[in-house]
DNA sequence: GAACGATACTAGAACGCTCTAGTTATTATT
DNA sequence: AATAATAACTAGAGCGTTCTAGTATCGTTC
């Protein structure tokens, strides 16, 4: 299983390295007959081209480094599709990165895209302080999705009216409306603002419970909001609005009828009929593409503009949140 | 924003090349005191090798190629979950890529690991053709986890036992047992046999029908199979059994009660209480650990035996299949 | 005090590409 | 027919590392 280069394509079909390359990334500068040619031998020999040198070597390759926080979580694989729905796989590259649960390992996966000397990254979910996350802004083009932060370009749904969608939905038939919240979270600040503006302007007291990414501890905060009377509950996302929902089925009662429960992120899981959960729709595809677009733009302009993208998200209600 | 290499840490640090490369590596060769210095120099110019030059020059660095068919079942989450419980980031590199809806991107996804001259590849839920997996497989050290193929090492779970221990379970109680299958997935032929011997062997009729990836189309098929009068039905995997889940309930019944729902993945879907989904363990977790030892041992050892795997599924009996 | 062995370091080739600046062959222009 | 323009191709430097083979320097040992 001798490795094959680009060196024992060129001699086998008689032609310069050169050519073989140009041929193979599609460049002008080669006849079509020699181009078949080249890829003929090349398939014969098994040739596949070495992409860390092609890396090394040339500038007009680009490559997008991606960062996504969460396996576990399918805001993160919609945010992916919706990256991979603007970018052609055969013009730019990517590279992929995934967070894991230990603290302070952003970074190592940040660390990792610049290692690979990526063009721009893409970073989904950071949860890194916010002064973190600028050192590593300056340092590469880096585009946020789902957290802003000042000084850093981002796209990002707009947490707060979120909330505040999400909370006045509930106003209308509750009172005792808690907020099931997760510091640890990119949206964290927003979220929790719009759902105390929206609280108080109803002239209602908000009731705050901090949880964690697990959902046996979103599902055992849940019960001791319910237990202090709670008749609605506002999640951080859709994965603590499960635990809740939890919460509500174990302590004997019905979702939607007893205990108005609701999410954020509007993912498949919300929108199944077993669970039909009211949620907040940031439009994770959509952040996703636009994402995208913006590293795109970064490539193709060295000087472009750094913006900052913010999105309306929706409500969906669904049968969690009837009246009751 | 001056790209700073190699040479410049060594310029400013007045040591060779070679000594930067060696403090970095972290292998023996270089006093303790320099390579503090060169650390701080290095940090001070904002120093970060490399990786695709590291990559290209160097037989020492090893990476494992990472494949993963789909971001949206979290199936996937847990095998690399898995896999990275048990490899240090520090001595072995990952690079991951993950599969698309599009048939035949499966193999746009391997070569891309192949171009990165990856040492090994781990790949989970492939679905291309057998022959082309072999092909795969002569070309490069591959570890399929999940599908298994002859003549390819692989980590899977036993799915002929675990489709019969879910089918066995469900024979208690229940006579017009269908199962709800996924031709395109991997685990496809065993699962089905599994089911097949198990019905056959309590003398029952199977009810085989075939879906998609897509829930909606699960809840579709598993609506047509209620109408055909089946009571019980074993879904292919988690994600399917949620849309059969979905046809109970929309049709008036209950899951647990009026219709036995099995699934198959274990996921944190399942485990849910509000779901309480019945289903089929195939160590998920387990599984990729297993795959990243056998990577290690292939990258240890040049000609490490070519094994393969095979766990013991354990069925999660929950509440969606209690007896009626 | 010659020989040995570590230890700490260095020079320079090598890795497999891409890119610049050419060279040659072919076609178009006047 | 001479010249310009274009197309097709090539030689060789360069990308930022690692690795091999080596050179100093120092302390031991006999």
């Amino acid at each position: 299983m001798k490795k094959i280069t680009i060196e024992d394509v060129a001699k086998a079909a008689g032609v310069s390295r050169a050519l073989v390359s140009i041929a193979y990334r599609g460049v002008a500068g080669v006849s079509e007959a020699t181009a078949e040619h080249i890829f003929a031998v090349g398939k014969s020999l098994g040739y596949v081209p070495n992409l860390n040198a092609a890396r090394l070597a040339s500038k007009g390759l680009k490559t997008i480094g991606v960062f996504l926080q969460d396996l576990h979580n399918e805001v993160f694989a919609e945010i992916y599709d919706g990256i991979r729905s603007v970018i052609d796989e055969g013009e730019v590259q990517l590279v992929l990165t995934v967070g894991q649960a230990a603290a302070g390992h952003d970074s190592k996966a940040l660390d990792a895209l610049l290692a690979s000397r990526v063009d721009v990254v893409i970073a989904a979910g950071l949860t890194m302080s916010d002064s973190e996350l600028q050192k590593y802004a300056a340092r590469t083009k880096l585009i946020s999705v789902t957290r802003s932060c000042s000084g850093v370009a981002s796209v990002v749904a707009n947490d707060y009216l979120g909330a505040r969608l999400a909370t006045e939905h509930l106003v209308q038939h509750h009172k005792a409306i808690a907020f099931l919240a997760n510091p640890q979270t990119d949206g964290y600040r927003d979220r929790l603002r719009g759902y105390q503006d929206a609280m108080t302007d109803s002239g209602l007291k908000p009731l705050v419970r901090e949880t964690t990414y697990s959902r046996k501890d979103a599902e055992l905060d849940a019960e001791v909001l319910l237990s202090s009377g709670a008749s609605a509950i506002f999640a951080h996302n859709d994965l603590a609005a499960l635990g809740v929902l939890d919460a509500v089925i174990s302590s004997g009662r019905k979702p939607g009828l007893d205990v108005a429960v609701v999410g954020f992120d509007n993912t498949s899981l919300s929108q199944t009929p077993v669970l039909a959960l009211t949620t907040v729709d940031p439009h994770s595809h959509e952040l996703g593409q636009k994402a995208a677009e913006l590293a795109l733009a970064a490539l193709a302009d060295e000087n472009a503009p750094q913006v900052t993208i913010e999105l309306t998200p929706a409500l969906q209600v669904r049968s969690s949140s009837l009246s009751s």
